[in-house]
RNA sequence: GCAUCUGUGGCGGAACUGGUAGACGCGCUAGACUCAAAAUCUAGUGAGCUUUAAACUCGUGCCGGUUCGAUUCCGGCCAGAUGUACCA
């Protein structure tokens, strides 16, 4: 008889669930600890090995902090809008919250089985109208508010209202789409779609006519991190920019609060690094270049001190001035080139990025600093949404500029040398010297000083001169706010003679209606279009839905106070709760939903609804856990399989197979390999021995790859205390790591080894009150003090292990003495809490484990009396002799001499000279 | 191109603020138990040299530096992973 999971496991669960054990409240005696997991969304597939690793470790935090004395938050819930269950819908006319319904479910089914200590009183799902009611309330407040710089936070709306009536609008230091300048008459005259089209241009949450990214194949516009290399994350559609009315957030007021604020969080360096080159600050100068017909205009530079090495302009091809100042005898050229341009796809820009064009628009500029003529150009590598859509050129020391020039024959001129070089022939060169290093020649006022100190003069001499002065850009884009889909949450704004007017906070939530099919109208109108009597006294609602990431921004504060009817998260509930302390999940959201989250957060803060404006203080992104695929070799145009080793005596395609059909990881299952698909029935096999042999590699765990290891499999099998530990074991957290097969059968040992360590042969328990001995308590204090340390550090790998070493060590004295198994029981019921449980009981206990006390760690057990010091002689390391730690300096010397062990090295020549570093080395020199 | 991270046995990976590299696990080898297998247990397992043992030598991607001493700190290269990119 041996320990036996599935009951003990079974039952465990069972007594949680119904003591209800993990339940959060509000105990303000306690301080509060919040870890969090990102909920996921529930797809069709359910969960594999590498979903539960983040879980697991939150879980094991979770366990650890409770028994620390903390009051522990640690929910769980669904991200549930997406667009998986709506394709669905729209294959199978399957209302999309059955599907999602039917996934969560099995989720549930999944995730329970881990023993995850979540709270799911707490749980909320973002199609829940209960709790869609705040991602449209959190809208609102957007709708309603405007970015102050002077203030440098949100304020209402209507505190803007006085100036623009006053006529000030040219005059506010707050975010905006586009300067405006109105009087105060002006303002009085204007009709109500006016002003609310001025409104528009300062509210955070807005309707504009944008470029967006339009994806054909879903029907939708998509948000710019949903976009990579030119077509859809989901789904790999192409996308092309179009231009469109749609509702953004005005998540650019944030730039530089959102920079700032990751100096105050604990994340990795890789993440938010990957967050500041997603706003993209950089400092330079805008400068103005007077046109010849008199317009001016302007451009941004980060490289002020190469004004005098500027050799042409370059307008984006969108460039409003364009139409003015090109002469006529270029004007079909351009127009032309234009037309190309815009036509041209985002992908085919993307993938043809080194190809140069462009167009001479026959007028020219002054450099207002030498008074140069510079011919201004047209091409498609300058871009309309950075800067202000045009730049001086100065192909000497930008690359493409100088690709620009040498294809179109411009000059280049040098106007820095780097350090150690001189100047040079620049037609000679092949190409720039980009370098933000050396000294500035040939360039008047600035001539022989650094690039930096050059930069900061011309700043200084155009601000004096009123051409130009110091500015910042970002590149951080408005968050496009708008999906034309059905499953997702309704805009809370309905349009009265076509003016957008929000509905105030008692008629949320406005649910999502029903409809009959789920795709656009015949119009193209989003599929909302079609709900039948969906209006607010007779005025249309908004046809749109929000993006997926518009449920998770706020997510975590709901968790806080899940059931409350009357504000997202009450007051008193965010004080005590505040924000999450660790936050566990994929890498893959850093310019998604980690960056909208910080933003709302930040914004909810400045309308005072919550007490800290970050979202998450510290945040681990758990590693990818990689499958191994395992392949069959066939001979081309047969039906025959050849072994591994004997492959290459022929020409064979390597086939995926299950690795369900693979034994000891290479191995081939013959009979299963047949009975796996018809067109292996007749399999032939060239066997190496009598085996046939699997290729094999490090992939990605993916259904279509047969690679996938399932968690409910492995449970049922070695339970999951063993999957907890080995999931754990694998490696650490943050890194990917490829799942070994076999490998869990070491951790299964380990935990049969631990049952044994206090069970007779008939697995009758037994444990001995005997006093343990000073042997026994080092290695469980040894044990403590390493996995305290470890846990603290995020380091479960290792924690593992050291229970392994425990376990070993207790087994190899035959201890299993009372004052030994039950502080171990409790260090290792964070890992693997089932048997931990079942000892806990076992010892007499009637409490659950749960809130048992973490054993004190005591030095005074490990307290060594001895130190081995490493002695060096003539400066070399030659051995190591243990010492009383009590020695005096002469007590060591004496020591030292006697040692046999040094002895040997000195030759038996005299010491000439003796250095004693205490607790560190000792040195002799003879 | 730029940025961040990572390079340690056959494999996954340990090594506290610089101090006997390779903990722990997998795999492999040998042995015990067994009619046999599974399970379990015991021993060994970086490389070289050596009949054996002991001893010695070399070993943490490569080159160099600091130090009595470097996987660890510094500089330069190489490789891989991830992110990002006509952002002026």
């Amino acid at each position: 008889m041996e320990y036996n999971h599935r009951e003990v496991e079974q039952k465990w669960q069972n007594r949680w669930r119904k003591e209800q054990i993990f339940k959060a409240k509000d105990n303000k005696d306690k301080p509060k600890y919040y870890v969090l997991d990102m909920f996921p969304y529930p797809s069709g597939a359910g969960l594999h090995v590498g979903h539960p690793l983040g879980y697991i470790a939150s879980d094991i935090v979770a366990r650890y902090k409770r028994q620390k004395g903390f009051n522990v938050l640690h929910p769980m819930g669904y991200d549930a809008y997406g667009l998986p269950a709506e394709q669905y819908a729209i294959q199978t006319g399957q209302h999309p919250a059955i599907t999602t319904e039917q996934n969560i479910n099995r989720y549930r089914q999944q995730l329970d089985l881990l023993g995850l200590s979540y709270d799911w009183s707490r749980e909320v799902r973002t199609c829940d109208p209960s709790y869609y009611k705040w991602t449209q309330w959190t809208f609102i407040q957007l709708f309603n508010s405007f970015y102050c710089y002077d203030a440098n936070k949100a304020l209402p709306i209507s505190e803007l209202i006085p100036a623009l009536e006053g006529g000030f609008a040219k005059d506010l230091n707050v975010a905006c789409g586009k300067p405006m300048d109105f009087s105060a008459q002006q303002w009085a005259d204007f009709s109500e779609q006016e002003r609310s089209d001025v409104l528009m241009n300062y509210r955070l949450a807005y309707l504009s006519e944008a470029m967006v990214n339009w994806c054909a194949d879903l029907g939708t516009v998509l948000a710019n991190d949903e976009v990579v290399n030119g077509v859809s994350v989901r789904g790999g559609f192409p996308v092309e920019r179009k231009s469109m009315k749609q509702w953004s957030l005005r998540i650019t007021a944030y730039a530089e609060r959102l920079l700032e604020g990751l100096e105050r969080i604990e994340w990795s360096e890789s993440l938010k690094e990957i967050q500041r080159n997603w706003i993209g600050k950089s400092k330079g100068a805008t400068l103005f270049f007077e046109l010849e017909n008199g317009e001016k205009l302007e451009i941004f530079t980060t490289r002020a001190d190469t004004l005098f090495g500027a050799t042409f302009m370059v307008l984006c091809p969108e460039h409003p001035i364009i139409d003015s100042i090109t002469t006529d005898d270029r004007k079909a050229a351009v127009k032309e080139y234009i037309t190309w341009a815009k036509n041209r796809s985002e992908r085919e820009r993307l993938a043809e990025v080194k190809l140069v064009s462009g167009i001479f628009t026959g007028s020219y500029a002054i450099n207002p600093l030498n008074g140069e003529r510079l011919p201004v150009w047209v091409a498609d590598y300058v871009l309309a949404g950075y800067g202000s859509g045009a730049i001086m050129a100065v192909p000497a020391h930008d690359s493409r500029d100088f690709a620009f020039a040498r294809k179109f024959n411009l000059p280049v001129r040098q106007v820095v040398v780097p350090e150690g070089e001189q100047e040079e022939d620049t037609t000679q060169w092949q190409e720039s010297k980009d370098s933000k290093e050396g000294t500035v020649i040939n360039s008047g006022l600035i001539t022989g000083l650094k690039v930096k100190d050059a930069i900061e003069k011309i700043i200084n001499y155009i601000e004096e001169k009123g051409i130009g002065y110091g500015t910042t850009n970002y590149r951080l884009r408005d968050a496009i706010f708008s999906r034309q889909r059905y499953w997702g949450e309704p805009f809370p704004i309905y349009y009265e003679n076509g003016v957008p007017k929000a509905l105030s906070e008692e008629k949320l939530p406005l649910l999502l209606p029903d409809i009959e099919t789920y795709l656009p109208t015949e119009t193209g109108e989003p599929p909302l279009a079609r709900a039948k009597d969906w209006n607010y006294n007779g005025n249309p609602y908004d046809h749109n839905t929000m993006p997926g990431f518009a449920g998770s921004n706020a997510y975590y504060l709901r968790y806080e106070d899940p059931h409350n009817d009357t504000a997202l998260v009450s007051k008193e509930t965010n004080d005590y709760w505040q924000n999450v302390d660790l936050y566990i999940g994929g890498s893959e959201h850093a310019t998604g939903h980690l960056l909208y989250s910080r933003f709302i957060t930040k914004f909810l803060f400045d309308i005072g609804k919550v007490c800290t404006d970050e979202p998450f203080v510290r945040l681990i992104n758990q590693g990818m856990v990689q499958g191994r695929s395992n392949f069959v070799y066939r001979i081309k145009g047969t039906n025959r399989y050849v072994s591994f080793g004997l492959k290459n005596e022929y020409e064979t395609d390597a086939l995926h197979v299950d690795i369900s059909l693979v034994e000891n990881n290479d191995v081939l299952n013959l009979e299963k390999f047949k009975a796996w698909r018809e067109e292996f029935n007749a399999a032939e096999f060239i066997l190496e021995g009598d085996k046939y042999i699997c290729g094999w590699e490090i992939e990605k765990m993916s259904k279509s790859l047969y690679n996938v290891q399932n968690p409910d499999m492995l449970v049922e099998r070695y339970g999951a205390d063993t999957l907890r530990l080995y999931e754990m074991f694998l490696g650490p957290l943050e890194q990917s790591k490829p799942w070994d097969t076999q490998g869990i059968e070491g951790v299964s040992r380990f935990i049969k080894k631990f049952w044994r360590l206090y069970h007779d042969r008939d697995n009758v328990f037994y444990v001995s009150d005997l006093p343990p001995s000073k042997e026994e308590l080092a290695v469980l204090h040894r044990a403590i003090g390493k996995v305290e340390q470890d846990i603290e550090k995020f380091s479960f790998n290792t924690s593992v292990s050291t229970f392994m070493v425990c376990v070993n060590l207790l087994t190899d004295l035959k201890c299993n003495k009372r004052q030994i198994l039950e502080p171990l029981a409790v260090l290792i019921s964070s890992f693997a809490p089932h048997i931990a449980e079942e000892i806990w009981e076992l010892l007499g206990h009637k409490e659950t484990i749960t809130y048992a006390q973490f054993p004190k760690f005591d030095n005074k057990y490990l307290e060594q009396t001895t130190f081995k010091y490493p002695v060096s002689i003539n400066g070399k390391t030659r051995t190591f002799i243990e010492l009383d730690l009590s020695l005096t300096q002469e007590g060591v010397e004496t020591a030292v001499m006697k040692d046999s062990s040094v002895q040997k090295f000195l030759d038996n020549k005299p010491i000439k000279r003796f250095i004693f570093v205490p607790k560190r080395i000792i040195n002799i020199v003879v």
